[in-house]
RNA sequence: GGCGCAUUCGUCUAGUGGUCCAGGACGCCGCCCUCUCAAGGCGGAGAUCACGGGUUCGACUCCCGUAUGCGCUACCA
């Protein structure tokens, strides 16, 4: 029947074949052990409207809607009848759902009228969607909690992020706690339209979160995702676990403002654990030689050594003082200091990295820097 | 195909008839700060409020139509 109809390019329905059988009729059909469903007889005419708080009354043709099934073959109930039977003994009295119910509303308002109760507040709220604009799902490409918790995404973060998608608080406000938001959450201001998920503001807003923890806190945290094994994004299985809970505190309390998520700390921080090999290129600053590099690192290695105190406080003056004598560029000069003790372009500020790093470490990087350079 | 919902900067949104030649945020660009990267500060570009008709002295805001997107169209929820 079903193929019939779609052939002649009518909506499949049920042709409400059995909606007329006479007691009789139903009884033999009963004796002769047929199958059967027991479907709800919709008004055939007239209009079922749906009141919405969020759209207003929305109506809907009764003659649009066949004879649902609310009791399947087997017994059990449908969605439709289940879902009103529940709720009523549950003494619902709001009704949130995805905007996608909205087509079945009337069905269920024709169910509420047939039973004699009545309907609670009905919000159809909008979707979260994905870049496609449909829908996120698992089934698509939509990322699972879970994913998020492994990158290292905040769940405060996520929460306050997915608050705004389809919510609005006013004009500016949008960082709200969790207290703030079950606080000034109000089912007015839910919107009706869905929301792309953009994944840079998360990201920003995960960052603004990561900034607002307490050292302590961010290094609790943060621990898990460095110890975690090195082939799901933790530190090189060369370095050995459990971290120093201390050292590391100092080293992420370089990162905390760098960081837009929880898991990128063990690519950004490793060197502070281990030497990692890099391109000898990397120590040679613009406008600089192997030759005259070598000389300054040689020269920094000797302020260095004549200092009293490991501190950042007291090594920026002294090499302050360097970069004047040799008439090089500050970024000559810290660069290339930078490429020695952590073999990297980027770094946190150069001084407080060296205090973190420490003296012997900080001390052996520069003088195999230094032996890199001689052989050139 | 039928029915329904939606439509303001690239994205999330503010806005309920005049205070909007449309405000905030992310992203982007520039400047400042600066040893790099960030963070932070300041500024900029970016929306004929999907389009077309009405209603009104006046429409982003109300009504109608069109387009587009999405959803539903199961003995699934």
């Amino acid at each position: 029947m079903r193929k019939e109809q779609i052939a002649k390019k009518l909506p499949p329905r049920y042709d409400r074949c059995c909606r007329y059988l006479s007691a009789e009729e139903r009884a033999a059909n009963e004796a002769a052990g047929l199958p059967w469903t027991v479907r709800f007889a919709m008004p055939l005419d007239g209009e079922t409207v749906v009141h919405d708080e969020l759209h207003g009354d929305i109506s809907f043709k009764n003659a649009d809607n066949d004879d649902f099934i609310i009791l399947k073959s087997d017994g059990l109930p449908t969605y439709h009848l289940a879902h009103i039977v529940d709720d009523h003994l549950m003494k619902i009295t709001h009704l949130l759902r995805a905007e996608e119910w909205i087509s079945s509303a009337p069905r269920h308002i024709q169910i509420w009228r047939a039973l004699g109760w009545q309907p609670p507040l009905i919000y159809h709220v909008p979707d979260v969607l994905g870049q496609d604009k449909k829908k996120l799902s698992k089934r698509h490409n939509a990322p699972s909690w879970k994913t998020f918790q492994q990158q290292g995404f905040l769940p405060e973060a996520v929460f306050n992020f997915l608050a705004l998608i389809g919510w609005s608080f006013d004009d500016k406000t949008e960082l709200f706690t969790r207290e703030e938001l079950i606080h000034v959450f109000s089912l007015e201001r839910i919107g009706v339209s869905g929301g792309i998920y953009d994944a840079e503001k998360l990201a920003w807003m995960n960052g603004v979160y990561i900034r607002k923890l307490s050292l302590e806190e961010f290094t609790r945290r943060t621990l898990p995702f460095m110890e975690r094994p090195e082939a799901e994004g933790g530190l090189p299985a060369s370095i050995s676990r459990p971290l120093d809970f201390d050292y590391t505190s100092r080293v992420l309390s370089l990162e905390q403002e760098r960081l837009r998520t929880l898991g990128e700390a063990a690519a950004a921080v490793s060197f502070f654990y281990t030497d990692e090999e890099f391109d000898a290129s990397l120590l040679i600053q613009k406008g600089m030689d192997a030759g005259k590099t070598r000389a300054a690192l040689v020269r920094v290695r000797d302020v260095l050594a004549s200092l009293a105190t490991w501190d950042h406080e007291v090594m920026e003056p002294s090499i302050r003082e360097l970069i004047n004598e040799t008439g090089l560029k500050a970024g000559q000069l810290l660069g290339s200091i930078r490429a020695a003790v952590s073999g990297r372009p980027h770094t946190p500020p150069l001084f407080t990295m060296m205090e973190v790093l420490g003296r012997e470490r900080t001390t052996r990087r520069i003088e195999h820097a230094i032996a890199r350079l001689t052989g050139q």
